[in-house]
DNA sequence: AACTATTTATAAGA
DNA sequence: TTCTTATAAATAGTT
């Protein structure tokens, strides 16, 4: 729309991409205020010119961390930080492709195998990077359980306070213990991890003291 | 722009604004990848109409978490649910506290020192909690660091298939490669993890075996 | 920043 | 939904 038709390709001049970039956003900030005022949609647009500057839309009266939010619930992608390594993961999974292919492009170049090296080397980190996805997810999981006990290990806690004292302390205690998923079990998934043996240990170690102690 | 020309405020017919919506979404949905393309721009776009359904845009190549990653960095919001450790970290302290009053009030009944277990206890799982934490930072360290040299490789890879590939590939390699913050280092974090040496092992060898598969 | 010739988007109707 | 078309809006190139 305009004196002439345009491809739809990055514009090469860039005074001209700069120009068009300004009524552009405009257009489409509008539209997309339109859009959403016109029926009722919730809407999040956010947009990084090439220099790197921001503008965003949001839907009134939400803020955009509520959209986003939205979004990763709908999508099952979690707060991205969060996953960093899943991200990495995917991104090797790109770079292994891209590599295969320069491969076969220089070998046809220089006749030679390049095939070697890269790629294995990729391949090897691949690997040890799903090792350490997996690491991650157990610490994860070893994290919540912790809370989980901290949690139930408190109520009991307030429970005495307010109650009685001298009631049954132990059972109270007791249960907390017998619910706690680690009790008994003789390995743990940190033993996997920097902190060598002596987590679990500790975990295992606290439930016949804890016992104890209240007996 | 058609038959006739509407206010921007929600349309109360139901069908009309389904409709509307049908058309509009996929105008912006147009627009937005046009501006992107034209101008080189990296946008994220998030629609949910008023059913509930969502649509999206994500400027090509780049996901929908990434450019929200961008995003929460450009604005500084980002979800805090990310260090669930931090916060049990706290959980624990106030946790810690309430024992330490609950076992003096105890005393007061009872006479008897209750102070020796659950208190130690709690304070061997804060130690080991923190040294958690720690490695969990030292991790994710680890992990910003090989991000970073997965790109700038990637970007190397990227400049070979663009241009010269008999050109000068060596030294866009090694400048990659003296930029990486474990070249040379004996010793990673990651040794400390459970996938012991391997993965620092496979970062440092690969510098001279990617440069020899360039030779 | 304006201007305007054109292209595009779309409201209403089928 | 999909198509058609008259009209409103957006915008490319120009000043």
């Amino acid at each position: 729309m305009g004196r002439g038709k345009i491809a739809i390709k990055r514009i090469e001049n860039q005074t001209t991409r700069q120009v068009t970039f300004s009524k552009r956003r405009a257009g489409l900030l509008k539209k997309t205020h339109e859009l959403s005022v016109l029926c009722d949609a919730q809407i999040g647009l956010i947009i990084f010119s090439s220099t790197g500057k921001m503008c965003q839309y949001c839907t009134q009266p939400y803020r955009m961390e509520q959209i986003i939010e939205r979004y990763q619930k709908v999508t099952g992608t979690r707060i991205p930080k969060h996953d960093n390594r899943e991200h990495l993961y995917n991104e090797l999974a790109v770079l292994r492709k891209e590599t295969r292919l320069l491969q076969l492009s220089m070998r046809r170049y220089t006749g030679e195998d390049m095939s070697s090296m890269p790629y294995e080397e990729l391949d090897q980190l691949e690997q040890e990077l799903e090792r350490s996805v997996n690491k991650e997810r157990m610490l994860e999981e070893e994290n919540n359980n912790m809370y989980r006990w901290i949690q139930e290990h408190r109520a009991a806690i307030e429970y005495q306070q307010q109650g009685g004292l001298e009631a049954k302390p132990v059972e109270h205690h007791q249960q907390v213990l017998d619910e706690f998923p680690f009790y008994g079990e003789p390995s743990s998934v940190l033993q996997l991890a920097t902190i060598p043996q002596q987590f679990s240990y500790q975990l295992q170690l606290a439930q016949p003291n804890l016992q104890d102690s209240n007996v």
